[in-house]
DNA sequence: CGCTTTTCTTGAACGAGTCAAGAAACGGTA
DNA sequence: TACCGTTTCTTGACTCGTTCAAGAAAAGCG
Protein backbone atom coordinates (compact mmCIF):
# COMPACT_ATOMS: atom_id res chain seq x y z
CA UNK A 1 0.00 0.00 0.00
CA UNK A 2 1.36 3.24 -0.56
CA UNK A 3 2.50 5.91 2.20
CA UNK A 4 -0.37 8.62 3.10
CA UNK A 5 0.76 11.87 1.04
CA UNK A 6 2.91 14.10 2.69
CA UNK A 7 1.41 17.45 2.20
CA UNK A 8 4.04 19.75 3.45
CA UNK A 9 6.67 18.07 1.84
CA UNK A 10 4.94 17.78 -1.50
CA UNK A 11 4.69 21.96 -1.09
CA UNK A 12 8.61 22.04 -0.26
CA UNK A 13 9.18 19.87 -3.67
CA UNK A 14 7.99 22.49 -5.61
CA UNK A 15 9.83 25.05 -3.66
CA UNK A 16 6.52 26.66 -1.81
CA UNK A 17 5.57 27.52 1.71
CA UNK A 18 4.25 25.29 3.75
CA UNK A 19 1.62 27.31 4.98
CA UNK A 20 -1.95 25.93 7.00
CA UNK A 21 -4.31 26.46 3.97
CA UNK A 22 -2.22 25.49 1.78
CA UNK A 23 -1.71 21.60 3.07
CA UNK A 24 -5.31 21.82 3.65
CA UNK A 25 -6.16 22.92 0.40
CA UNK A 26 -3.90 20.22 -1.24
CA UNK A 27 -5.71 17.75 1.39
CA UNK A 28 -8.99 18.73 0.25
CA UNK A 29 -8.02 18.43 -3.49
CA UNK A 30 -6.68 14.80 -2.80
CA UNK A 31 -9.74 14.04 -0.72
CA UNK A 32 -12.64 15.05 -3.39
CA UNK A 33 -11.41 15.17 -7.01
CA UNK A 34 -13.06 16.72 -9.08
CA UNK A 35 -14.66 19.30 -6.63
CA UNK A 36 -15.64 22.98 -7.38
CA UNK A 37 -14.13 25.81 -5.50
CA UNK A 38 -16.59 26.23 -3.38
CA UNK A 39 -16.68 22.24 -2.00
CA UNK A 40 -12.67 22.81 -1.27
CA UNK A 41 -13.42 25.60 0.50
CA UNK A 42 -16.26 23.68 2.89
CA UNK A 43 -13.92 20.85 3.11
CA UNK A 44 -10.63 23.39 4.08
CA UNK A 45 -13.20 25.02 6.92
CA UNK A 46 -13.82 21.47 8.10
CA UNK A 47 -10.01 21.98 9.51
CA UNK A 48 -9.99 25.45 9.48
CA UNK A 49 -13.12 27.25 10.05
CA UNK A 50 -11.29 30.60 9.34
CA UNK A 51 -9.99 30.48 5.91
CA UNK A 52 -10.84 33.28 3.97
CA UNK A 53 -12.44 32.55 0.51
CA UNK A 54 -9.52 34.04 -1.32
CA UNK A 55 -6.90 32.27 1.09
CA UNK A 56 -8.68 29.08 -0.97
CA UNK A 57 -8.62 30.68 -4.69
CA UNK A 58 -5.29 31.67 -4.34
CA UNK A 59 -3.75 28.59 -2.92
CA UNK A 60 -5.42 26.52 -5.90
CA UNK A 61 -3.92 28.73 -8.15
CA UNK A 62 -0.78 28.47 -6.85
CA UNK A 63 -0.73 24.59 -6.38
CA UNK A 64 -2.09 24.57 -9.96
CA UNK A 65 0.76 26.80 -11.53
CA UNK A 66 3.08 24.65 -9.73
CA UNK A 67 1.73 21.58 -10.90
CA UNK A 68 0.61 19.69 -8.08
CA UNK A 69 -2.54 20.03 -9.20
CA UNK A 70 -4.60 20.33 -11.97
CA UNK A 71 -7.34 22.43 -12.91
CA UNK A 72 -9.91 21.27 -14.91
CA UNK A 73 -13.42 23.44 -16.41
CA UNK A 74 -15.63 21.84 -18.63
CA UNK A 75 -17.75 24.18 -21.15
CA UNK A 76 -20.57 25.68 -18.56
CA UNK A 77 -18.96 24.15 -15.21
CA UNK A 78 -16.95 26.28 -13.06
CA UNK A 79 -13.79 25.18 -11.88
CA UNK A 80 -12.77 21.76 -10.52
CA UNK A 81 -9.39 20.29 -9.44
CA UNK A 82 -7.98 16.95 -8.78
CA UNK A 83 -4.89 15.53 -7.77
CA UNK A 84 -4.51 12.92 -9.93
CA UNK A 85 -1.32 14.77 -12.40
CA UNK A 86 0.98 13.53 -14.68
CA UNK A 87 -0.92 10.27 -16.10
CA UNK A 88 -2.53 11.61 -19.18
CA UNK A 89 -5.90 10.14 -18.28
CA UNK A 90 -9.41 11.86 -19.23
CA UNK A 91 -12.32 13.09 -17.95
CA UNK A 92 -16.29 11.64 -18.99
CA UNK A 93 -18.40 14.89 -18.14
CA UNK A 94 -22.20 14.16 -17.69
CA UNK A 95 -24.47 16.37 -19.66
CA UNK A 96 -27.25 16.73 -17.00
CA UNK A 97 -25.50 16.87 -13.75
CA UNK A 98 -22.04 17.66 -14.74
CA UNK A 99 -20.95 14.73 -12.96
CA UNK A 100 -16.86 13.91 -13.83
CA UNK A 101 -15.75 11.10 -14.01
CA UNK A 102 -11.71 9.74 -14.95
CA UNK A 103 -10.80 7.69 -18.30
CA UNK A 104 -7.49 6.38 -18.75
CA UNK A 105 -6.15 7.18 -22.12
CA UNK A 106 -7.95 5.07 -24.85
CA UNK A 107 -5.50 4.09 -26.77
CA UNK A 108 -2.53 3.77 -24.26
CA UNK A 109 0.51 6.33 -23.96
CA UNK A 110 -0.47 9.43 -26.17
CA UNK A 111 -3.11 8.77 -28.84
CA UNK A 112 -4.71 11.67 -29.60
CA UNK A 113 -1.76 14.08 -28.51
CA UNK A 114 -0.74 14.29 -32.26
CA UNK A 115 -2.61 17.07 -34.43
CA UNK A 116 -2.86 15.81 -38.01
CA UNK A 117 -2.09 19.92 -38.31
CA UNK A 118 -0.61 21.97 -35.87
CA UNK A 119 -1.34 25.44 -37.68
CA UNK A 120 2.17 26.31 -36.33
CA UNK A 121 1.14 26.08 -32.81
CA UNK A 122 3.55 24.63 -29.83
CA UNK A 123 1.45 21.84 -28.54
CA UNK A 124 2.13 20.45 -24.95
CA UNK A 125 -1.10 18.90 -23.88
CA UNK A 126 -4.15 17.22 -25.79
CA UNK A 127 -7.57 17.44 -23.88
CA UNK A 128 -10.09 14.96 -24.19
CA UNK A 129 -13.63 15.72 -22.90
CA UNK A 130 -16.05 12.44 -23.63
CA UNK A 131 -19.66 14.12 -23.44
CA UNK A 132 -22.95 12.19 -22.41
CA UNK A 133 -25.10 11.62 -19.60
CA UNK A 134 -24.09 9.70 -16.06
CA UNK A 135 -26.05 6.66 -15.31
CA UNK A 136 -27.65 8.57 -12.92
CA UNK A 137 -28.92 10.11 -15.67
CA UNK A 138 -29.62 8.28 -18.13
CA UNK A 139 -33.27 7.38 -19.16
CA UNK A 140 -33.82 4.29 -18.05
CA UNK A 141 -35.34 2.04 -20.95
CA UNK A 142 -36.98 -1.20 -19.49
CA UNK B 1 -17.59 26.29 -55.65
CA UNK B 2 -20.65 25.78 -53.32
CA UNK B 3 -23.89 27.93 -53.32
CA UNK B 4 -23.39 30.76 -50.88
CA UNK B 5 -25.09 29.72 -47.86
CA UNK B 6 -29.28 30.35 -47.40
CA UNK B 7 -29.51 31.11 -43.95
CA UNK B 8 -33.08 32.24 -43.58
CA UNK B 9 -33.55 28.23 -45.27
CA UNK B 10 -31.74 26.97 -42.89
CA UNK B 11 -33.40 28.38 -39.91
CA UNK B 12 -36.90 27.03 -41.78
CA UNK B 13 -35.34 23.68 -42.29
CA UNK B 14 -34.35 23.42 -38.14
CA UNK B 15 -37.63 24.48 -37.68
CA UNK B 16 -37.16 28.47 -36.09
CA UNK B 17 -38.71 31.10 -36.98
CA UNK B 18 -37.23 33.28 -39.38
CA UNK B 19 -36.01 36.73 -37.33
CA UNK B 20 -33.96 39.12 -38.51
CA UNK B 21 -31.60 38.78 -35.57
CA UNK B 22 -31.33 35.17 -36.07
CA UNK B 23 -30.56 35.39 -40.11
CA UNK B 24 -27.55 37.89 -38.36
CA UNK B 25 -26.43 35.62 -35.73
CA UNK B 26 -26.04 32.35 -37.73
CA UNK B 27 -24.27 35.14 -40.59
CA UNK B 28 -21.98 36.38 -38.24
CA UNK B 29 -21.25 32.94 -36.99
CA UNK B 30 -20.07 31.73 -40.67
CA UNK B 31 -18.19 34.90 -41.37
CA UNK B 32 -16.45 34.94 -37.59
CA UNK B 33 -15.25 31.57 -36.76
CA UNK B 34 -14.62 30.74 -32.75
CA UNK B 35 -16.11 34.72 -32.25
CA UNK B 36 -17.06 35.12 -28.88
CA UNK B 37 -20.55 36.54 -27.92
CA UNK B 38 -19.49 40.40 -27.70
CA UNK B 39 -17.57 40.07 -31.42
CA UNK B 40 -20.85 38.75 -32.28
CA UNK B 41 -23.06 41.20 -30.82
CA UNK B 42 -20.51 43.90 -32.81
CA UNK B 43 -20.58 42.31 -36.09
CA UNK B 44 -24.48 41.89 -35.94
CA UNK B 45 -24.89 45.22 -34.77
CA UNK B 46 -23.34 46.46 -38.06
CA UNK B 47 -26.73 45.02 -40.13
CA UNK B 48 -28.86 45.39 -37.38
CA UNK B 49 -27.76 48.81 -35.05
CA UNK B 50 -30.50 48.04 -32.57
CA UNK B 51 -30.52 44.59 -31.69
CA UNK B 52 -30.33 43.65 -27.74
CA UNK B 53 -27.38 41.77 -26.31
CA UNK B 54 -30.27 39.46 -24.90
CA UNK B 55 -31.48 38.93 -28.42
CA UNK B 56 -27.88 37.48 -29.57
CA UNK B 57 -27.93 35.62 -26.40
CA UNK B 58 -31.15 34.31 -26.97
CA UNK B 59 -30.21 33.29 -30.87
CA UNK B 60 -26.73 31.59 -30.02
CA UNK B 61 -28.56 29.31 -27.64
CA UNK B 62 -31.60 28.91 -29.48
CA UNK B 63 -28.94 28.36 -32.47
CA UNK B 64 -26.84 26.01 -30.72
CA UNK B 65 -29.58 23.87 -29.32
CA UNK B 66 -30.75 23.26 -32.77
CA UNK B 67 -27.65 22.36 -34.10
CA UNK B 68 -27.13 25.54 -36.82
CA UNK B 69 -23.78 26.35 -34.88
CA UNK B 70 -21.79 25.24 -32.16
CA UNK B 71 -20.39 26.38 -28.75
CA UNK B 72 -16.76 25.49 -27.44
CA UNK B 73 -15.78 27.26 -24.56
CA UNK B 74 -11.91 26.39 -23.66
CA UNK B 75 -11.16 26.77 -19.82
CA UNK B 76 -10.84 30.19 -18.94
CA UNK B 77 -12.06 31.38 -21.72
CA UNK B 78 -15.50 32.91 -22.53
CA UNK B 79 -18.11 31.13 -24.94
CA UNK B 80 -17.05 31.05 -28.66
CA UNK B 81 -19.39 29.77 -31.52
CA UNK B 82 -18.42 28.54 -34.80
CA UNK B 83 -20.48 27.14 -38.18
CA UNK B 84 -18.34 24.12 -38.68
CA UNK B 85 -20.78 21.48 -37.93
CA UNK B 86 -20.88 17.89 -37.82
CA UNK B 87 -17.15 16.88 -39.11
CA UNK B 88 -16.20 15.82 -36.11
CA UNK B 89 -13.09 18.65 -35.77
CA UNK B 90 -11.22 19.49 -32.68
CA UNK B 91 -9.58 22.54 -31.64
CA UNK B 92 -5.75 24.35 -30.96
CA UNK B 93 -5.55 27.26 -28.30
CA UNK B 94 -3.27 29.28 -27.43
CA UNK B 95 -2.26 29.51 -23.93
CA UNK B 96 -1.07 33.13 -23.93
CA UNK B 97 -3.56 34.56 -26.22
CA UNK B 98 -6.48 32.44 -26.49
CA UNK B 99 -6.78 32.09 -30.40
CA UNK B 100 -8.77 29.15 -31.84
CA UNK B 101 -7.62 27.23 -34.94
CA UNK B 102 -9.34 23.89 -35.90
CA UNK B 103 -8.10 20.77 -36.65
CA UNK B 104 -9.56 18.16 -38.40
CA UNK B 105 -9.55 14.36 -36.53
CA UNK B 106 -5.96 13.01 -36.13
CA UNK B 107 -6.85 9.80 -36.81
CA UNK B 108 -9.59 9.83 -39.48
CA UNK B 109 -13.51 9.42 -38.69
CA UNK B 110 -13.89 8.83 -34.97
CA UNK B 111 -10.58 8.09 -33.25
CA UNK B 112 -10.42 9.21 -29.44
CA UNK B 113 -14.58 8.77 -29.76
CA UNK B 114 -14.55 5.43 -27.18
CA UNK B 115 -13.67 5.66 -23.70
CA UNK B 116 -11.37 2.54 -22.20
CA UNK B 117 -14.00 2.47 -19.91
CA UNK B 118 -17.82 4.79 -19.99
CA UNK B 119 -18.31 4.46 -16.28
CA UNK B 120 -21.70 3.34 -17.57
CA UNK B 121 -21.98 6.80 -19.19
CA UNK B 122 -23.79 6.94 -22.11
CA UNK B 123 -21.70 9.00 -24.46
CA UNK B 124 -22.70 11.16 -27.66
CA UNK B 125 -19.61 13.34 -28.24
CA UNK B 126 -15.61 13.40 -27.77
CA UNK B 127 -14.26 16.73 -27.82
CA UNK B 128 -10.48 17.41 -28.34
CA UNK B 129 -8.73 20.55 -27.26
CA UNK B 130 -5.14 20.70 -27.93
CA UNK B 131 -3.42 23.56 -25.70
CA UNK B 132 0.06 25.60 -27.05
CA UNK B 133 1.25 28.40 -28.15
CA UNK B 134 0.13 30.13 -31.14
CA UNK B 135 2.88 31.01 -33.99
CA UNK B 136 2.78 34.60 -32.43
CA UNK B 137 2.86 33.66 -28.99
CA UNK B 138 5.59 31.26 -29.08
CA UNK B 139 9.28 32.40 -28.23
CA UNK B 140 11.33 32.72 -31.18
CA UNK B 141 14.32 31.19 -31.01
CA UNK B 142 17.32 31.83 -33.16
C1' DC C 1 15.03 36.84 17.58
C1' DG C 2 14.35 40.19 14.05
C1' DC C 3 13.83 41.23 9.21
C1' DT C 4 12.28 40.71 4.49
C1' DT C 5 9.21 38.58 1.56
C1' DT C 6 5.28 36.07 0.76
C1' DT C 7 0.74 34.97 2.01
C1' DC C 8 -3.71 35.76 4.17
C1' DT C 9 -7.86 38.74 5.60
C1' DT C 10 -11.22 41.87 4.53
C1' DG C 11 -14.26 43.93 1.59
C1' DA C 12 -15.22 45.88 -2.71
C1' DA C 13 -15.54 45.26 -7.58
C1' DC C 14 -15.90 43.06 -12.19
C1' DG C 15 -18.24 40.94 -16.01
C1' DA C 16 -20.24 37.13 -18.68
C1' DG C 17 -24.38 35.43 -18.52
C1' DT C 18 -29.29 35.00 -16.79
C1' DC C 19 -34.02 36.39 -15.30
C1' DA C 20 -38.38 38.71 -15.88
C1' DA C 21 -42.13 41.70 -17.67
C1' DG C 22 -44.02 43.88 -21.30
C1' DA C 23 -43.73 45.20 -26.40
C1' DA C 24 -42.98 43.71 -31.02
C1' DA C 25 -42.71 40.46 -34.72
C1' DC C 26 -43.50 35.95 -36.97
C1' DG C 27 -46.49 33.11 -39.60
C1' DG C 28 -50.72 30.49 -39.93
C1' DT C 29 -55.47 31.38 -41.02
C1' DA C 30 -59.75 33.87 -42.57
C1' DT D 1 -54.63 41.76 -46.61
C1' DA D 2 -56.02 41.70 -41.85
C1' DC D 3 -56.31 39.22 -37.67
C1' DC D 4 -54.74 36.41 -33.88
C1' DG D 5 -52.04 33.32 -30.90
C1' DT D 6 -47.46 32.23 -29.99
C1' DT D 7 -42.79 33.14 -30.06
C1' DT D 8 -39.18 36.37 -29.84
C1' DC D 9 -37.13 40.80 -28.74
C1' DT D 10 -36.27 45.03 -25.67
C1' DT D 11 -35.21 46.87 -21.45
C1' DG D 12 -33.14 46.82 -17.22
C1' DA D 13 -32.08 44.63 -13.10
C1' DC D 14 -29.59 41.00 -11.11
C1' DT D 15 -26.68 36.70 -10.00
C1' DC D 16 -22.49 34.57 -8.81
C1' DG D 17 -17.81 32.81 -9.71
C1' DT D 18 -13.84 35.05 -9.73
C1' DT D 19 -10.55 38.86 -9.33
C1' DC D 20 -8.53 43.23 -7.40
C1' DA D 21 -6.42 45.97 -3.74
C1' DA D 22 -4.64 47.48 0.80
C1' DG D 23 -3.12 46.36 5.04
C1' DA D 24 -2.18 42.61 8.67
C1' DA D 25 -0.15 38.19 9.65
C1' DA D 26 3.18 34.50 9.25
C1' DA D 27 6.95 31.79 6.77
C1' DG D 28 11.66 31.16 6.73
C1' DC D 29 16.19 33.09 6.38
C1' DG D 30 20.41 34.97 8.76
Amino acid sequence: MPTPPDYPQMLRGAELRVTRPRVAVLGAVHAHPHADTESIIGAVREDLPEVSHQAVYDSLHTLAAAGLVRRIQPAGSVARYEARIGDNHHHLVCRSCGTVADVDCAVGAAPCLHASDDHGFTIDEAEVVFWGLCPACSPTRS
